[in-house]
DNA sequence: ACAAGATTTCCGAACGATCGGTAGGTTTTT
DNA sequence: AAAAACCTACCGATCGTTCGGAAATCTTGT
């Protein structure tokens, strides 16, 4: 971090400790590229790839968001298409930690949806909104990685049909097509991931409050 | 079409008539790139963009799939960044025609919503998923291009939003923040869009029902 | 009807730029 | 001293775009 003759570049985002902290797998190899990348990278490229897109985000671009340049990212990293899949599977770990497994242990069913949307939703604020890149980006995957990442979220989509359903068993659902009604409800909540990035001078409380209300009431009775 | 000596390929697509028939302005210059380019190129372009994104598409993607060269190709559009422009104004000025103009004329706003979601749907089915690109891939303009987008896709969620208005002053609608809503039902419409490429044994018919009562069931009381 | 010229349409080949990725050496940490 | 972190410099490939010319098509004079 000291000597670097005839540079004094404001060095934008430069870590001031080293990378790579919590790396508990065992790396035969010179280069320890194994598949456990940095948070730092990982939220710096999941950043500048929702803003940008994953193919106008280059390496270059990632590196220079945590000030390193390319080569001294690739000891972090295997790959760019890697990257992207490190980073999916990590939004998936977040949803599935901060998501499916407290909902899970909830009995009725409407509190269960409330609060899948809910919690969701407070995920991407706090956490970032690496989740809206799941589905437009996923295609640039190896599609056995690209199978992987699906698999993980049909479970997703699986936890919110079988809500559905038993809604439909008290009797508290509409006529409707569970299916299709999970979809849309897993749409409208990655949709304000999507919209969101925006400068809206909405409160997050409120538009979590109303998006709660929009999923409940297109789906139940009353 | 005819003598193309030593080269025999299947030639995928070729159109079997010259492109760029209905070009009703003056071509001052020796390269008559007008920016009307041809619905053919357009249309293959929107489909290989939506399926495979923007960025990931190359001009050599698109001219192979009409059956040309990339600098063929040049003849009919003035760059890529114009051709994905030209399709998301194509993209717009055919949601004008198909759902906004006729639904402007109808005077139940219930009726309209339903219209308005019914129409957007049977315009993806029939002719073609563009609408899809304009959300995501609008970045990808330059800004004055990304703001003509914009203000139309501006106009289109105002139309929602008055509406939703209406609705609220026959007192038919719950309690619910208006511009929030319209953006959840527009999220919804382009989620159809989204996810509705891959071959779901789902039939159109029943997915445009579904959708319209989620829609509606969530912003109606009752 | 038909040839000649003008115009449009398209192609082969190349350009500059940028990309993802790598080799090898230098600095920093352990 | 050993290992990890990092950089400079470079590679091959691909991208969007352009140039000059060759077909194909249209227009016009006769």
């Amino acid at each position: 971090m000291s000597a670097r003759p005839g540079l004094s570049l404001p060095e934008p985002n430069k870590l001031t400790f080293p990378i790579l902290t919590l790396l508990k797998t065992a790396k035969p190899k010179p280069t320890p590229k194994g598949q456990a990348s940095n948070e730092e990278v990982l939220r710096a490229a999941a950043r500048l790839m929702v803003q940008k897109g994953y193919g106008a985000t280059s390496i270059s671009d990632i590196a220079q968001a945590v000030g390193m340049t390319k080569a001294g990212l690739y000891h972090h990293i295997t790959g760019k298409q890697d990257l992207l899949f490190q980073i999916l599977i990590h939004a998936m770990d977040g949803v599935e930690r901060d998501v499916i497994e407290p909902v899970k242990q909830l009995e009725d069913p409407e509190e269960r949806l409330r609060e899948i949307i809910r919690l969701h939703l407070r995920r991407l604020f706090e956490n970032g909104l690496e989740f809206a890149l799941l589905f437009p980006e996923r295609r640039h995957l190896e599609p056995a990685q690209q199978d992987a990442v699906v698999q993980r979220g049909k479970n997703y989509l699986g936890l919110i049909c079988v809500t559905l359903s038993e809604l439909a068993d008290q009797g508290k659902l509409r006529d409707l097509d569970i299916n299709i009604a999970a979809v849309h409800i897993l749409q409208i909540i990655t949709g304000v991931a999507r919209w969101c990035t925006k400068d809206t001078g909405i409160s997050e409380d409120h538009l979590v409050e109303q998006t709660v209300n929009f999923g409940l009431s297109a789906v139940l009775k009353r």
